[in-house]
DNA sequence: TCTCGTATAGTTGTCGGACAACGGACATCT
DNA sequence: AGATGTCCGTTGTCCGACAACTATACGAGA
């Protein structure tokens, strides 16, 4: 197989290399190509039947070390984690809706309320916007096979969405939105997790008094890192699994 | 500057090159030698200042950009984030000793119950230990600055501790523990997190009705991939703060 | 003067090859 | 049988090169 620089590999040829790399990995792993514990093809042979380079394999397989789902040991190999379930952690930065889909189920959303309004000060100081510029405010449930798993609070500012943008032209998932009109891409955001137990976070008296919600309070920032999206979303206990791989290094 | 394959760098010369040089720019990072926002030297300036090869920075960079604590732009450079605080986030596995300590605050622990007993059935498959053999039960507060922040849980199987341990022997953090006495390196750990609100957890009864808790279920792996420690720990809800950085990549 | 395309320099992304360091397996010696 | 030495496969690190991208400076043309 030849491979130059430029030339054409085993993968597609739309984001960067490594990440196309750990994602195909990931499938496999996810497919169960490899028992737990059971070491992966060397470095060399991914480089061969890839045809990309070692420095591209070896960034891809971090990722994945990183996310904890193979292990690499200094004159052995890398060995698929036996970890049970490949499972979508906190640390993967998804919209809530791709993340329901993936775990096999139908995602849905109501929205309750989408407005424009002025920013209040907080908000200018957090999207870095002047006084009297407007943000959108939303809040909506979210849903999984029809079944509520969260209430969600969520400002935007107005800079994010097209000119003749009008608040009703926002149905489903926000981050799909965007993508499709030009917005921001998100790359990171920043979550505070708390545990919360406040009936007045469901407005339609839909839930038992001693409800708990799990809180993921975030900050979204874009690849120029500017903060363009700011969610709390209250998420049922017991509705939602989260998980967090967490690494030593 | 001379650099050869072994020779001597900037950097001391314990754990892998990267993880090193990692460190040493997360501590100037918090120590705010640039600006949010301002551009880091670039990759061929790291490679000359600190004597090791462009792979190397480029490994460090990259776990960097993943903790969210810079962002790399092709054709421009890496940039610090504008983060506000150097945050102890959720996906870095230390002691919750420790991080009370990186928090500037005081650790304390107070053990309630210290005991080895058989382990159950469920205990065994998860530490892969046959029928009758023994684990160590653990049920300890957890103190910063003489304030009760978590009520932990934990079991580890027999096999961690040294031959002659006997359950006094163990006072203080369980990681230091291990790390002094030739135990397991703790490598990963895969955490559930859940909002719980339980009184009985706490059993000193010093909790008022209502008291919620961040519950972290947490199964933890050495650098061989054995699950060597579970511990559940409910942090009180308000006392701790956790933060996750979710990444796109 | 202004606009726009082009050239240029600077930086990160990817490539290829090389050697060092480590871990296991096996043979050898005591 | 146990300790020791050697070989081989694999990951860790290094080096140099070129491709791809970004921002800026510059010049031609209006």
């Amino acid at each position: 197989m030849v491979s130059t620089k430029t030339g054409e590999n085993r993968l597609g040829s739309r984001t960067a290399l490594p990440v196309r790399l750990a994602d195909d990995l990931r499938g496999r792993l996810a497919a169960h190509e490899w028992s737990p514990g059971e070491q992966l093809p060397t470095e060399a042979d991914l480089v061969h039947t890839y045809g990309v380079s070692r420095a591209t394999v070896r960034q891809a397989l971090k990722t994945l070390e990183g996310r904890g789902l193979i292990t690499t040991r200094r004159g052995r190999g890398s060995f698929a984690a036996d970890v049970g379930t490949i499972h979508a952690g906190m640390q993967e930065l998804k919209s809530i809706t791709a993340t329901i889909a993936e775990m096999g189920h139908r995602p849905g959303m109501r929205y309750h309320h989408r407005v424009l309004r002025v920013a209040t000060g907080v908000e200018q100081d957090m999207f870095g916007i002047g006084p009297g510029e407007q943000v959108l405010d939303i809040q909506r449930k979210i849903m999984a096979d029809d079944i509520v798993v969260a209430y969600s609070y969520d400002v935007l500012p107005r800079w994010v969405f097209p000119t003749d943008f009008r608040p009703k032209d926002l149905t489903g998932s926000v981050f799909a939105f965007l993508a499709d009109n030009d917005g921001p891409t998100p790359v990171r955001a920043l979550a505070n997790v708390k545990a919360v137990s406040d009936l007045s976070i469901a407005w339609d008296g839909a839930l038992e008094p001693g409800e708990l919600f799990l809180l993921l309070d975030q900050l979204h920032y874009d690849e120029h890192n500017r903060a363009f999206m700011y969610t709390r979303s209250y998420f049922i206990e017991g509705r939602f699994a989260f998980t967090v791989m967490r690494t030593a290094r």
